[in-house]
DNA sequence: GCGCCGAATTGACCCTGATCAAGGCGACCA
DNA sequence: TGGTCGCCTTGATCAGGGTCAATTCGGCGC
């Protein structure tokens, strides 16, 4: 958790953190960072950026980032640790939107509503980089690939919200999570076979709509069919083909 | 469906119009416009505005706007009819992803991966304005209204999509569907408690993770119990507080 | 060590909504 | 006028997954 990490599997420690980068190089990992230098912005924009930029938490397990009805103020980049966004309607129930792995983006949702309709709970140690969304705005005005970038981020999650949209049986559902996880670790650097699960069973039943048994009852079947080991919340893919052939038409491409 | 409409309740014609525009008016009912004029841009920026629009259509029931794979080059905003979004698996299954109403824009989710993910269908004989997307990203960066209003937009479209992702009963699914339908015609300025349905039964069903059967019983349910009159696609809201009581915990507020 | 508590697993039963099937209604057309 | 085709409705049956309940597991504090 202390050490900086580059690309490259994980052997041993189970829970990822970001770069956590320096003033002039900013966090390797960060969500905008790259795509301010892959456009060739110099130090001065950079600087600009890291600015407006303030690292936070650490938080614990279950406490809250934003609550429901906070006025949005900014969105925050995970550096370290994971989250889940949720809703909580008036009988009390809880709706699980997402979880939110290092270099993902909360807070997007926030924007139009202008207050955060959502809960973000911290899922287990998290750290996050908090960017004041005017100041922000502000300097995507200035900064194209800034705008582009925002302009991306925020169709992407249009395009992941559409994913969970779709009517699919419970094995399709838990298959098409693991890949998807898998897909999302293997993007920033780490292992897409083997990665700890930070979220509880309930939490995984809630996102994917099924009941906490359910998923048990699947994940059990699919140790017993070879695809995957599983031992509490440390998983490994043993045959992600044969989990894609279940995930056939939740997955994209 | 010739002439221009105001605010107001419809009478008879079922199928809205948004407004026509004119040079300096612009779309009365545009999705941008209003947002620039709010914000006091005068004459030279709304030309601008309107250098990069182009009135497509007619579309007939039926017809492509766009398809899955189109590379992404614009957004469209509908100025009149309906339009539903809907991805196709590899085995042909049908997924609709969203139905949209004048006013309304679709292509959002197209920026990331720069191509359509989706197909767009008209629904019934439908308009719609054609906004180069590189074009209006330039003129963002130097209209910030603009810009906030793209990001207000995605910022809403995400908040939609959440709404479909809670597991909830069907009698909850088609009353907040009702009722959703319903407030945007309301914010469109039709009437709140009287409108066609553009889509058939089985498109609603696929929307709402339902079977065509499923959604035709409870309608006639809700019919024989009073909340709505209902005659093929001929819908009244009589109750829409009993509505909302069914639909409670799927609708925001 | 013991005991507690929440998470996870496993089993038994049941309910909602899917599926299959038949029939009605309206639009369109020759 | 009759015929065809799609869409919608209604009925009968069935199964996937929810719910309830009991048990086990693992971590933590004392």
């Amino acid at each position: 958790m202390q050490s900086k990490q580059v690309a490259g599997r994980l052997p041993g420690p189970p829970s990822p953190m970001a770069d956590d980068g320096d003033a002039s190089r900013f966090c390797g990992t960060c969500a905008f960072s790259s795509a301010c230098i892959a456009e060739g912005y110099q130090k001065p924009e950079l600087a600009e950026l890291h600015c407006l930029v303030e690292h936070v938490g650490p938080f614990r397990a279950g406490e809250h980032i934003f609550r429901t009805g906070d006025p949005f103020r900014a969105i925050f980049a995970v550096r370290g640790g994971t989250v889940k966004t949720r809703m909580v309607d008036k009988e009390g129930r809880e709706q699980v939107l997402g979880f939110y792995l290092p270099g993902e983006v909360i807070g997007l949702n926030a924007i139009y509503p202008e207050h955060f309709p959502c809960d973000a709970v911290a899922l287990d140690t998290a750290y996050f980089c908090r960017f004041s969304f005017p100041a922000m705005s502000a300097l995507a005005a200035r900064m194209p690939a800034l705008q582009k970038h925002l302009f991306r981020l925020l169709s992407k999650e249009l395009g992941s919200a559409s994913l969970l949209a779709g009517d699919h049986s419970a094995d399709e559902r838990v298959a098409a999570f693991l890949l998807e996880l898998s897909g999302r670790y293997a993007t920033r650097g780490f292992s897409a076979t083997r990665f700890h699960l930070s979220m509880s069973r309930g939490d995984i039943a809630n996102y994917l709509r099924l009941a906490a048994e359910t998923v048990s009852r699947v994940l059990t079947r699919f140790r017993a069919q070879g695809f995957i080991q599983i031992e509490g919340r440390e998983l490994e893919l043993l045959d992600p083909l044969g989990l894609r052939g279940l995930g056939q038409g939740l997955l994209p491409q």
